[in-house]
DNA sequence: AGCACGCCGACT
DNA sequence: GTCGGCGTGCTC
């Protein structure tokens, strides 16, 4: 172990320290200890950067081969003050150095990750309420309003800005107004108090055989302290939440903190609701849409130990839990645990180095597993645990295909005569029905009838898509959005510009027409946008307010809707285009995903796939809940050439908004890509998405061998090429999108 | 990421 | 003559 800071003989015996700081600088950098302060590895300092000042982690020392500064120490500048936060732990260190060499970003790129909360490091400032000025109750008439809040502190209470608000049902301004008047004095809340503890020891549900042998090795898991990787996999319905739960509370009773991260937290008010039922209080949460306030005090209250469970959205893996002891990926298979943009990285493989850097067990939970995980687990790196049947007996739906080229739907409709008898005998005998189609919107394309003009996105090589109910067409890769045109911008034709293709919205209005009498609720992001809207459509189609739900993948998600009983899939084969590497592996987790809706308590459930190749294996293996064959296939297909997971693969982007500067780099990093055995490198071509957000995309692509680190053979492959500063490359290691 | 430095157009 | 546009480049 190197001494944790290099202590330098001068006469004012001052320290050298390495600071990381959050910006996309090539490394730590060096600075000066001041006698007077006190640092160690992790500590928050501020420190000058150029002519500013900037927040950063004191990071541990080089190994003892570099460890002379590369420059001379009257050239450093000195730390300005400690923070009075704990310490970023060396387990997160450790972490964000490994994402940072993993996905060959700067570490202060990585380190921003860890610190997007930069008013969590300052002191926590006391918290002002109002308290009623000693004359205010005399004397002078008031408005109703103003005698709402005085009641409300009647007795000489204090109440935060925000709760008087609420009580009172006044606005903000009239509480500094009554101030202005010298009815209201500021005065210091109490401290904030912790976030209230999941209890381990409150009584979970019964447990069937099946899921008690499984949380009791997943239990053994997290008792040993150790790092272990558990693939939890069980049908929809099996009680999978249960089983992770249990494990959870024994992470609770080892007094270590548990981390449960979700595809889309913003969206599982259910999820919430049940771990408060198992654990008697709701968990701590971690998502993008969380107040500053909220997102600060969360921060701080992980920092210092006291948050036992939290559950969270890919970001959650970056927080400074001081002794993890558990990391739950739930959905693991979903692509939403990708990001894509900045660092690019996957949370469900990050999340197994957290776990290992932080001696914790990782737990990675789906029905229908990434093909990474089940090979993992096959090999031995993952221990297995299956949960094959649904839970208090349920029965798998029956899943039937219809060939929309045998049963077509009506011209210009979308719902074949099948799916559509089936809605309707459903709905008569009172039960829910469920239409599914991926896609937001209207229409996918606008088309002009009299000259063929396609409505395209001036930033994206993309189709915008109409919505109708804010009578926009939107581009779904940029936000760009404009009104319908009355006219062809092309021809100037008149209302000759056509909407082609199905999207939920234009089911929803064929399903108006079909069943009107059915009441309606359509489940996309954009309707369902925040955990509320999310929260209150769960609620009405628990309470049997909803007969038809009409909804993209937001609605296939984590959802337990006990009365649906038919599942309709308006378009099986949207995923299965563009030729993309896992597009047969992606439609059948989220089409068996869906199916998995249909009859979760005593009612069977039906599900109905349109598609124009119901020969498919996809659908084939749907249609026979035969995953293991579907997944053999798959295998075979991916063995011989190499492709994941058998091999490894990294993505470059090269980006500009000049199209020949793009191509220029592109074409240089071609010739300069790396040649060795077992390394292909293909392109460059344009990408699929060939502009986007008005940048210019070329793709290259690295595939290797199953055991050749690709980072040493990327890094000294973009060593060798000079890249403009017009141009932009991304490296995208073990990419998921092929776009 | 900021922020400075630097080198070319329309104003007082 | 300068104010300011944002293109490159550095920050221990």
């Amino acid at each position: 172990m190197p001494a944790p800071t290099v202590k330098i003989a001068d006469a004012t015996s001052r320290t050298v320290v390495q600071v990381l700081l959050p910006l996309p600088l090539s490394g730590a950098y060096d600075y000066l200890l001041p006698g007077h302060l006190e640092a160690r590895p992790g500590s928050f300092v501020e420190v000058p950067i150029g002519s500013r000042s900037a927040i950063g982690v004191v990071w541990d020392p080089p190994e003892q081969a570099e460890a002379a500064s590369p420059l001379p120490l009257s050239r450093l500048r000195p730390v300005a003050a400690v923070l009075p936060a704990p310490p970023m732990p060396a387990a997160l260190r450790r972490f964000i150095d490994w994402v940072a060499a993993y996905t060959l970003s700067p570490p202060g790129a990585v380190l921003r990750m860890a610190m997007s909360v930069p008013a969590a490091l300052e002191a926590p400032r006391p918290r002002l309420g109002w308290q009623a000025a000693p004359a205010a109750a005399e004397g002078a008439r008031l408005s109703a309003a103003r005698r709402r809040v005085l009641a409300r502190l009647a007795g000489g209470g204090a109440l935060s800005a925000e709760s008087l608000v609420e009580a009172a049902a006044v606005s903000p301004g009239l509480l500094r107004a009554m101030a202005r008047d010298g009815l209201l004095v500021p005065v210091p809340l109490p401290a904030e108090s912790d976030p209230a503890s999941p209890d381990p020891q409150h009584p979970g549900p019964i447990l069937s055989p099946a899921q008690a042998e499984a949380a009791a090795a997943l239990r053994a898991a997290v008792a040993r302290r150790d790092f272990s990787v558990t693939l939890l996999r069980g049908v929809t319905g099996s009680g999978k939440t249960e089983v992770y739960l249990d494990a959870l509370a024994e992470c609770l009773r080892q007094g270590r903190q548990a981390l449960v991260l979700l595809p889309e937290i913003a969206l599982s008010a259910q999820w919430l609701e049940r771990f408060a039922a198992r654990f008697g209080c709701p968990p701590a949460v971690w998502h993008s849409e969380l107040s500053p306030a909220r997102r600060r005090e969360t921060w701080r209250a992980v920092a210092a130990g006291r948050v036992p469970a939290l559950v969270g959205a890919r970001s959650a893996l970056f927080l400074p839990f001081p002794d993890l002891g558990l990391i739950v990926v739930d959905e693991e298979h979903e692509s939403a645990f990708k990001q894509e943009e900045g660092v690019i990285y996957h949370a469900r493989d990050m999340a197994v180095v957290r776990a290992r850097l932080s001696a914790a067990a990782c737990v990675l939970v789906s029905a229908t597993p990434s093909l990474e995980s089940i090979v993992n687990a096959e090999a031995g790196r993952y221990r297995l645990l299956d949960l094959p049947d649904r839970h208090g007996g349920a029965r798998l739906p029956e899943v039937r295909l219809i060939d929309l080229r045998r049963d077509p739907p009506e011209r210009g409709r979308f719902l074949s005569p099948p799916l559509i008898e089936a809605v309707r005998e459903t709905l008569a005998r009172g039960e829910q029905a469920m239409l599914f189609l991926n896609r937001r919107g209207y229409a996918p394309l606008t088309l002009c009838r009299a000259c063929g003009h396609r409505m395209q996105c001036p930033n994206c090589t993309a189709w915008l898509v109409e919505h109708r109910a804010q009578r926009r067409l939107l581009c779904h890769h940029c936000g760009h959005a404009e009104a319908i045109p009355p006219a062809c911008p092309a021809c100037g034709a008149e209302a000759s510009l056509t909407p082609i293709g199905p999207g939920v919205e234009r089911v929803q209005e064929e399903a108006a027409a079909l069943f009107p009498e059915a009441r309606r609720l359509v489940m996309a992001s954009d309707t369902l946008a925040g955990p509320t809207a999310a929260a209150e459509a769960a609620r009405r189609i628990a309470a049997r307010e909803v007969d038809l739900l009409i909804g993209t993948q937001v609605m296939a998600k984590g959802w337990h809707f006990p009365q649906l009983t038919l599942v309709g899939v308006v378009d099986a084969d949207l995923g299965l285009g563009g030729g993309d590497l896992r597009a047969a592996e992606r439609t059948m987790q989220l089409l068996h995903q869906v199916a998995g809706r249909a009859g979760r308590e005593a009612a069977p459930g039906r599900v109905l796939v349109q598609s124009f190749q119901p020969d498919h294996p996809v659908m084939q293996a749907l249609a026979a809940h035969d995953l293991a064959g579907f997944l053999a296939a798959e295998k075979a297909q991916r063995a011989p050439g190499h492709w994941p997971p058998y091999g490894r693969l990294a993505a470059l982007i090269v980006s500009s908004e000049d199209p020949l500067a793009a191509a220029r780099t592109a074409r240089d990093l071609a010739l300069a890509a790396p040649e060795a055995a077992g390394v292909t490198v293909l392109g460059p071509a344009p990408a699929p998405l060939a502009m986007l957000r008005g940048r210019h995309r070329h793709r290259l692509l690295l595939k290797a061998e199953r055991g050749i680190a690709v980072q040493p053979l990327l890094r000294a492959w973009l060593g060798r090429v000079a890249i403009p500063a017009a141009v932009r490359v991304q490296v995208d290691v073990d990419p998921l999108s092929f776009l």
